[in-house]
DNA sequence: GAATCGATTCAGTCAGTTTTGAACTTTCAG
DNA sequence: CTGAAAGTTCAAAACTGACTGAATCGATTC
């Protein structure tokens, strides 16, 4: 009976972490897996998580590896067997750092980048003469504004992430006081 | 000259804001749309639109229907014209914290909505007796961690968004004096 | 060194999503 | 009221990216 409460409990978990998938920037397969290791006790093999997914092998191991690349989950060694574990990192701040900091590097860094060299093509000298003068500073403008936002954005995620979920704790009661 | 460099910057936009656009939580094409909205600085038509990136007169439709919906473009009625137009939500921080309420409200609510429901699946009662009581606090001590961490990022998000552009750079400021 | 067990890879398949385009609706001018 | 211009909807087609499964590789055991 509370085996079967457990059960349906880490069946919805899983599911649900699932549909984040796509909030997190990660396939659903690869969010599934790793929530059935995040809520998992011991270390599963690859069978286990086809057994409890109903994924192919191949699926498995594609979605395992990038989850190692992605600094989520780690292989395990038992000793004495062949086959290999894997576990969730277990700290779940850390986890949300790692994604932080490989979307923040993967996904914001290259547009931060492709804004800059927009605006370097319409910069001054091309800006010099003709009707469209205005246009080029109000097109400039909005891409100013643009820069300016990400990158104040890009600063408190990376100020946040230094505090650490304590730093931020009292960080948020003080200012809680202050704003109310 | 200068015609053709503004051109390329604005397709360099374009294009990389549709490539952006998992980041954000929206299609491709919704992305472009706005992107191209965004950079323009006259209203446009769905025909201005549907010129500029090539697609179906349906596409445009819906996607600038969605995008109303988010909020994150208005119509607007040339008077005298029986055509609508439509024009991005200039700020950017308004359209920032646009975006991230909506996500808060889409996306982190429902997770957090399971994992509470998670959480009373297995409480007191069902843990009472059993082999699996000690797996049973394990898996609820998770659990609530990640409700923990969920929500003091809530929190946070949600703090910054009160804050503003201009508080943000004033407690950016304060803050990276403290923790250097 | 052959057999076995398990992990990895990848070409082909498939499911889910997006886009199209034609039918339909609405609005307005004459 | 009629016709034309614009907007909307949705079933079907096209596309994209994830998944499968068979071939391959590597490690371990006998």
């Amino acid at each position: 009976m509370s085996r079967s409460r457990l059960q349906e409990s880490r069946n919805l978990f899983v599911r649900r972490w699932g549909e984040m998938s796509a909030y997190w920037g990660i396939t659903r397969t690869m969010a599934e897996i790793h929530a059935l290791l995040f809520i998992s006790n011991q270390p599963l093999s690859t069978d286990d998580i086809m057994t409890a997914l109903a994924i192919s092998r191949g699926n498995a191991s594609m979605n395992l590896r990038s989850l190692v690349d992605w600094g989520l989950i780690e292989r395990v060694h038992e000793r004495g067997q062949r086959r290999e574990f894997f576990r969730a990192i277990p700290n779940v701040w850390h986890m949300f750092e790692t994604i932080t900091r490989q979307r923040q590097r993967r996904e914001v860094e290259p547009i931060l980048e492709t804004i800059r060299r927009c605006r370097d093509l319409v910069s001054d000298e091309s800006a010099r003469r003709g009707e469209s003068a205005a246009e080029i500073r109000a097109y400039r403008e909005r891409l100013d504004d643009m820069l300016a936002v990400l990158t104040a954005i890009g600063k408190i995620v990376d100020l946040m992430l230094r505090l650490g979920p304590n730093g931020l704790r009292r960080l948020n009661a003080t200012l809680l006081r202050l704003v109310p």
